[in-house]
DNA sequence: TTCCTGACTCCAG
DNA sequence: CCTGGAGCCAGGA
């Protein structure tokens, strides 16, 4: 008998899921960190796999803000993948959130930690 | 099944 | 100061 998905299974589909959930709970004006998230997934130390999650966010609904996401430096590193590239320091610009040098300005103050 | 890759992070030089 | 290598886990070919 080959695995079956049950469409009534409201089980998670992937670890993927759980990383937009908790994205999708910063909320506006803050940021968050691709270890810090892991982290709450219960998988810390797979920071790689959140940021690779961020990838498919795009293709979930609802939308994912995953330009509140950036690394433990404040760093936007994934700003590349959102189209020109300085689409995701506007984003966060128009929530406040004060951007130079694609670090996140006052990053330790902005941060969100996950699951409060 | 195996092999490769990746929007990170840490440690060493 | 900056650069390189290793560890990490999940999914796609």
């Amino acid at each position: 008998m080959k695995k079956q998905k049950d469409p009534f299974q409201p089980v998670p589909s992937s670890f993927f899921d759980k990383v937009f959930e908790v994205v999708r709970q910063i909320p506006k004006g803050r940021v968050s960190s691709y270890g810090a998230i892991a982290e709450t997934l219960g998988s810390a130390g797979s920071s790689r796999m959140v940021g690779w999650a961020m990838n498919a966010s795009h293709l979930v609904v609802p939308p994912v803000p995953a330009h509140r996401v950036v690394n433990r430096n404040g760093m936007l590193t994934g700003k590349h993948f959102f189209g020109t590239g300085k689409e995701m320091q506007e984003l966060l610009e128009q929530e406040g959130i004060e951007v130079k040098d694609d670090k996140v300005v006052r990053f330790k103050e902005l941060f969100w930690h996950p699951g409060v």
